[in-house]
DNA sequence: GGTGTCTGTTCCGCAGAGCGGAACGCTATT
DNA sequence: AATAGCGTTCCGCTCTGCGGAACAGACACC
């Protein structure tokens, strides 16, 4: 085997993880179009492979094929899917209720993100009628270093995830990011006694949030709830679900 | 009918248009969580084939297994990719401030919607500031004979395309959505020479909407936009970009 | 508590799908 | 012209992954 292909030791199909893969290329890559041989080489796949890929996946919609220029990007298919996705996580409708009256306690943005591939996405979000307010972008994603959801996820996450993520880099998102891994160790211990954790701006600048996890019926945390707003306004607390 | 395989004629690779069959299945149906004999005899898949392709699916986090029930649903990696298409249409970035006018222009609410496998989706939206307003799902899909939008698109479809919607059946999504073959015909080339569509209540009861066409440099519609609204004010007019 | 009938999952040998190196047209650039 | 880059196509050999069948649980029904 080249590179560290697949993440759990199942018997799965190569050829479908290789065009996930190609997918997530496009989602991760800088430019939003793609060619054929840059494909090929960033992720070590021959060229002629690469270009059957694209066609199957043009063939469903997922991937567009301009004609002119011979680049490939993403397609529509994939909003379905996510449509589809988000209707789909009853998660969300349960979590509504008490993320709409979160909000209006705190008057403040209060955002809900999953896990997904180490990193984070944001699910849902609910505003408040406010002048000055934060808004996230639904489907954005995050790495797990940065930020208080992130932290709260982290912190409650198995030690084998915990130990990855920390054993990696640790790019500094803004300047107040957590960037030293014993430094994160010790906010990560603080968050799991606490319950929640705080963020002033690791994720993004003049921004501040509160974030707790929400467990399934185990310690696996499913959810991370979080409210933020501009840094200024924090001094409030959260509880849990 | 378990629906013909590839549309185009292409040297492509079965396992992921399968896989791609899996997921939009998932969009399809009714309920969002399949189990596998479901999909094996909806597809008309063995069941080990299927499982299979469902393990290398949850392995790039695009399906998800819940443990207990052993019932897959759709997983958060899919909003990561509709996210980045989202950024990635330079269409609507160009588009936004056209509709933002038209906007402003009718007070209306204004969508722009693509094409993807025989559907139409919408791609973004933009509402006016008003009390009673319509909103539509981004993400959402709807078949090519209900709505103006769609019949924007079916008029000036190629023929082929436009053949193979007309000889399928035509469902009824509301009770005055068009189900005739011959009553369509006439009121796509209607929209041929008009340039635009109308449709009151075709796709959503007491919704009106005004489409048009967006063409590339050629025949072919890349995208159309619509002014839509509650059934009542309509008798406005709109402009091709 | 058998017995039957559903699930989802795993096994394994054979066959043909699809890998990949190489060749082929392109369009730009020199 | 010549070079270099691209995307696409060809084709023979190989090894992936197909699928029938067996397995392991979870229920339901006498």
């Amino acid at each position: 085997m080249p590179t560290e292909n697949n993440r759990t030791g199942e018997r799965n199909v190569a050829a479908i993880e290789r065009a996930a893969d190609v997918l997530f290329l496009f989602a991760n890559s800088d430019n939003q179009t793609l060619g054929v041989t840059e494909i090929s080489s960033t992720l070590d796949i021959s060229k002629a492979v690469v270009h059957r890929i694209l066609a199957s996946l043009r063939d469903r919609g997922l991937v567009a094929l301009d004609e002119e220029s011979r680049r490939y990007s993403l397609g529509p298919a994939v909003l379905v899917l996510a449509d589809a996705y988000l209707d789909g996580i009853d998660q969300r409708s349960i979590a509504a209720a008490a993320m709409r009256r979160l909000c209006t306690a705190t008057n403040e943005t209060v955002t809900m993100s999953v896990l997904t591939g180490g990193r984070r996405v944001y699910v849902d979000q609910v505003t408040p009628p406010m002048e000055v307010k934060m808004t996230v972008q639904v489907g954005a994603s995050y790495p797990l270093h940065a930020g208080a959801s992130s932290k709260a996820f982290l912190a409650f996450e198995s030690p084998e995830v915990r130990d990855q993520v920390l054993s990696g880099d640790l790019p500094a998102v803004t300047s107040e990011t957590i960037t030293s891994r014993s430094d994160l160790e010790r906010e990560l211990a603080e968050v799991r006694t606490r319950g929640w954790a705080v963020s002033l701006g690791e994720r993004e600048s003049g921004a501040g949030s509160v974030a707790a996890p929400v467990f399934d019926q185990g310690d696996v945390p499913v959810m991370v709830l979080s409210v933020c707003g501009p840094v200024e306004r924090f001094r409030d607390r959260v509880e849990e679900v």
